[in-house]
DNA sequence: TGGCTATTTGGCTATATTGCCAAATACCAG
DNA sequence: CTGGTATTTGGCAATATAGCCAAATAGCCA
């Protein structure tokens, strides 16, 4: 693979692999409606607060979030709406693969049916 | 969290984290053109042939591909095309994160000039 | 059958990730 | 300054991932 490419998918998965991880994803749907501080992300997901700020480190570093200290607390914003549509096709896997499945699962209750 | 809501972020990270290895969006893109065989994506990317049918394990148990065998050969296809929308979601990530270093630049230039 | 090609599997090592705890840091209110 | 709250950092253990090699499997052809 040619190097300039090459780099171009590590640059890509860099930011897919910071979505990948059922926290980060509900960080990111929550942070959609509105700002969040750290404290109350961590309520929410209910992990220790220590975890959570790596997770919100991980995001910003990969640029899909942003923070803004104010008074004792860091908010947290999304940096792209966008993401959203993003996860939008990932449900459209998901629902593809649970299609799939019923139509298995029919086909295999007609095979032992009888 | 709710157990619900929770189980649903974890079927999409699932999918997520699929995506999220160079190799795998490589092999994902170029799907998207034609199917292509083991052997084939194997040569384009340039290791070895057991990891690049690991990697495609992990999408076709992601359901993001299908396989379908063919004479001596095993031919892989996208299972969802929708899949390019969302590495669209991410390069417009990336050249928002392009611009921000942008302005950053010049704002240091404008900083050390004088 | 035997040899050949294509692909997958098992085993191993190196590295990365996740999550907790404890400690450090930053900031506000008295 | 002192105490209290909010957040991050460092360190550690458990687990997961990526890649290679060697071996197993599957199908083709002679």
């Amino acid at each position: 693979m040619k190097s300039a490419v090459r780099q171009q998918h590590v640059a890509r998965a860099k930011i897919i692999k910071a979505m990948a991880h059922p926290s980060r994803l509900f960080i990111i749907e929550e942070l959609h409606d509105k700002e969040r501080c750290v404290g109350e992300l961590t309520e929410m997901i209910g992990v220790d607060a220590s975890t959570v700020s790596k997770h919100l480190t991980v995001l910003k570093n990969a640029g899909l979030v942003m923070d803004e200290k104010r008074g004792n607390s860091i908010f947290y914003t999304l940096r792209c709406p966008c993401i959203m549509d993003f996860i939008g096709c990932v449900e459209d896997v998901l629902s593809t693969n649970a299609e799939e499945n019923a139509a298995v699962l029919k086909c295999l209750n007609r095979g032992t049916k009888k």
